[in-house]
DNA sequence: TCCAGTTTGTATAATATTCTTCAATATTAT
DNA sequence: ATAATATTGAAGAATATTATACAAACTGGA
């Protein structure tokens, strides 16, 4: 019972539920450079979708357009109100008390900090750290600490089911002797310390390197001790308005990373990915509940 | 000798002089409501102008456009360069071919999803949220996906540092109908939902909800079905040029509930934290390497 | 695995928009 | 006042856009 009425941008919203996978891909674009993409003929904004005009066509009257003409006409009421109204700007912050509300302040201090990070990396480390990634033959070893275990894993989430050998050190103690024993050169250990840097990161990180393998850190903008045994390293600004520090910026390294291994190996890539989800899909594992 | 290029306005300024009366007119009409009346039909300008539609084609011409489609790209262009948000006009890319290296593209794509996803916040659930997160005397279950279980292990990290009774329902189906029996009135459940929305997610959320427990729900623009048992929603963009989902936003969101909730307790936190970091300073658990 | 139901795109018909021609009207110079 | 010139709009031809019907491709359930 979808209601009626209301911007381009929140009906869309009302429906996101019911819509099929073209047109959500349709509503991406829309809302990407909201309103502008809508502004120009049906058939750009098809190409651009990559989607059929006809969807287009669907997806206006799901929304309560009676065409295409009629959703142009409120894309641009829409943007009269906007542009006349004193706050030209886009509102992308939260309304209320533009500068002081911590989502907005916390918020700058992240976008602060990705910038501070991006600008420090150098193109050919990046292009180095996704040369080791992508080798397969090469095992990879990931390690986090106390808290970046959790970057760690996502890390590893990703990377495991586009290739093989990928092995999550875990936290647990007992774990530990054996991984350190096992490392040979070749292997790939990717770190991740930030302040508060810890002890047994550094040791572990000191006997890889002692062994052979190449080292990715991912640390702070006061550099883990790591740094000594690593082979390329990613320094990223973690201060925002918290009791703790931010790991955006580190997530984001790590997203793009893994974006970029995907694209080189695509093909080995969508066979693991393809084959991963059939076991997913066709078990449906928890169909008993 | 009019200057070819510039914008749609300068280009009518450079040409003022040597406008007719109506074209003038029309002129007048187009700077109105910049650029907005220019966006239409041909036809509807000329009606707000009072004036005909050969007249409007030919002033198109003088002004150096091929036609009345070219101007219209021309309006949208500057249209889009306009309203692109301040986020995106970021100084600090990484160096080489600013457009174009992936980790510019990426990060560009990140920041306008944190822009729309912070726009969806209503401040008033953000209180909500800290709301039910901060009172210590309910207990909180977090619980991710497949990916999301890493967004989940990090909200749980911090959590549990400044709060007790805080759980993580990790993603072993043996460990799950223990809790799902477990659930009570004042309970609150974190959830971590994004596309590819997991049914085991979705069955776990409607148990909670039954037995009286208020869920937090994280998810993507496209809402997980979550939604309909949740309290609390935050609605993420999470589009990327990669092959996987960006959860960058997510995670702000979730560092910034932290940030809060923290503040909120500070006293208690502090304690909790003092203590933590007593115990693993002084048994230096690794002293062994 | 197959089948029913849904989703999607191709082709095309219906419609709307843009552009041009040309005649009517206005303006200016003598 | 009149002719020469410039401006304007009506009408319709040329073009582009939008909407629809239908068939192919895909999905999810048995």
């Amino acid at each position: 019972m979808a209601k009626i009425g209301g911007t381009v941008s929140q009906r869309l919203e009302n429906h996101a539920r019911q819509l099929t996978r073209s047109e959500r891909q349709l509503c991406d674009v829309i809302l990407q450079n909201y309103p502008v993409s809508g502004l120009g003929t049906i058939t750009t904004l098809a190409e651009t979708a990559e989607v059929s005009t006809p969807t287009v066509a669907r997806l206006i009257q799901k929304l309560g357009y009676k065409g295409f003409p009629e959703f142009q006409q409120a894309l641009r009421s829409e943007l009269d109100e906007k542009i006349s109204s004193p706050l030209t700007k886009r509102e992308n912050w939260v309304d209320q008390a533009p500068d002081q509300h911590l989502l907005n302040r916390f918020t700058k201090a992240v976008i602060e900090n990705i910038g501070q990070s991006l600008s420090r990396i150098d193109p050919v480390e990046f292009e180095q750290a996704c040369d080791l990634l992508s080798s397969s033959d090469k095992r990879v070893f990931v390690v986090g600490g106390r808290i970046t275990r959790a970057l760690a894993d996502y890390f590893y989430l990703h990377l495991q089911i586009v290739r093989e050998n990928v092995i999550h050190i875990a936290s647990t103690l007992h774990a530990w002797p054996h991984h350190l024993l096992d490392f040979r050169p070749g292997d790939v250990v990717v770190v991740f310390d930030i302040r508060r840097y810890e002890s047994s990161t550094l040791k572990l990180s000191e006997l890889a390197s002692q062994r052979g393998a190449s080292i990715i850190l991912f640390t702070d903008q006061w550099v883990s001790p790591v740094a000594e045994y690593s082979t390329v390293q990613f320094t990223n600004h973690i201060t925002v308005p918290s009791a703790w520090d931010s790991n955006i910026s580190l997530m984001l390294i790590v997203e793009i990373v893994v974006a970029e291994v995907v694209e080189r190996n695509w093909d080995q890539s969508k066979a693991r990915l393809e084959a991963l989800e059939d076991i997913f899909d066709n078990t449906k594992l928890f169909r008993k509940f």
